[in-house]
DNA sequence: CGTACTTTTGAATCGCATCAAATCTGGTGG
DNA sequence: CCACCAGATTTGATGCGATTCAAAAGTACG
């Protein structure tokens, strides 16, 4: 993921257009673009938005399947008391999918960071949807695989301890018994639903036990069967 | 969501197509079956299995998609040391959508309990998915329904104390601060990621400071703002 | 009426969150 | 090049809240 900083003009603050980015190396950088076609993409909005900027909010009619091609993106809800909940933090990837089909956003987008996204319009998605073949096919492979991965997730959730947690990260996210982590620790341990402090900790334990062995960003589950109890 | 027992034939321990079955009435209880079209419906397979029987494995290529009726399906991969990971437990639904787009299965499918499952030849789903404008439609929004929901249930499975989670899910599932039931507190309790013991005191905590009214299965949030600092 | 299940409450324990702080890191600007 | 800064990383001490174990009461069903 590309951070961006001090590449707006401070003359349009509302997204626009930019003209200071270089859109190309985003765009590469972003895998889940590469199904898009291209002519999809042209008529895309390239918009770009500073924290605290809203790109919709609940019950805003659609205006298009979102994309985030830098920072952050997060779907919040605001309860009765004034609450945030947060729905989804995009990082890359789209985001509101769900909404191309109901018409309406189901809550309000706001973005956390400076952060730059591709709006495609909804006819022109729904159109490529129905015409394009390939594309659909795609965009179902797309939404098929973020039901698993939510799926693992939940389940990971749903584990009481930090151990058991990543354990099953490693065992359903790696390949044979070995991640290489993309991402912070820190970062890391927010996907896990854990404080960094616990990570950490649970982490040097499980070395220390024999369950896996830390280098760098990669870790490896041992093979032998190790003190857990998981 | 019924429960079936001691309606098969004990001659076939295998799944096969029941004649015992009031298959017209677990298909009408199960809504997911509606957007399904008739002559799709025709052409799937009426299973039953046991509890502990397999459905698919790991690997196995891709039969079909599968939809439960009645009972409970659990999608699970068996770590290296021989513990079982609960990818998903299907209790009405399809399940095992992700297959249809790599042709595999990606893990074990077992029958928690006795089940009613209805299995759609892959070929003819496909086929009604490139045909069937509907169908299609439906499908993705099924798929997009699901990434909203499951995106949900991380959120909150990602917040830290019962309360909040429980505050969560009745603003995220139910309308307007309020929710019904429509499974047992038990059921409920493992949905939220907690032990039962946890939720019915919480549950309890919640509406001695006025947060929350709870009727049998009638739970409402109060306007006032409580005295929680959720 | 008995069985199996959910619901409910109690007590003790354990693990994680929290607060605090030190160290390390990469990147910036002087 | 070095001082500096913001962030991640790491370790420590403490308390809270959920889990766990236990058990009683309620409920549905045959």
């Amino acid at each position: 993921m590309i951070v961006i900083a001090y590449w707006y003009d401070r003359d349009h603050m509302t997204a626009h257009v930019s003209h200071r980015m270089d859109w190309q190396e985003l765009i590469a950088s972003e895998p889940a673009l590469a199904t898009i076609p291209l002519r999809l993409r042209a008529v895309a909005d390239h918009l770009e938005f500073e924290a605290g900027e809203t790109l919709f909010r609940l019950g805003d009619r659609l205006k298009g399947v979102f994309c985030v091609v830098a920072g952050e993106v997060r779907l919040i809800r605001r309860a009765r008391n004034g609450t945030e909940i947060v729905l989804q933090r995009a990082r890359g990837g789209f985001f509101a999918e769900a909404s191309i089909g109901t018409g309406k956003y189901h809550c309000d987008a706001v973005a956390a960071e400076t952060s730059a996204v591709l709006r495609i319009p909804a006819q022109a998605f729904r159109a490529a949807l129905a015409t394009d073949v390939r594309f659909r096919d795609a965009w179902m492979a797309h939404l098929a695989h973020e039901v698993l991965t939510l799926r693992a997730q939940c389940e990971r959730l749903g584990l009481k301890t930090a151990a058991q947690r990543i354990v099953h990260y490693i065992e359903s996210e790696g390949a044979d018994g070995m991640v290489t982590l993309t991402e912070s620790r820190k970062a890391w341990a927010a996907e896990l639903g854990l404080t960094h402090e616990a990570l950490y900790r649970t982490l040097r334990q499980l070395q220390a036990d024999g369950t896996l062995h830390v280098d760098a960003n990669r870790i490896t589950l041992s093979h032998r069967k190790g003190a857990g109890r998981w």
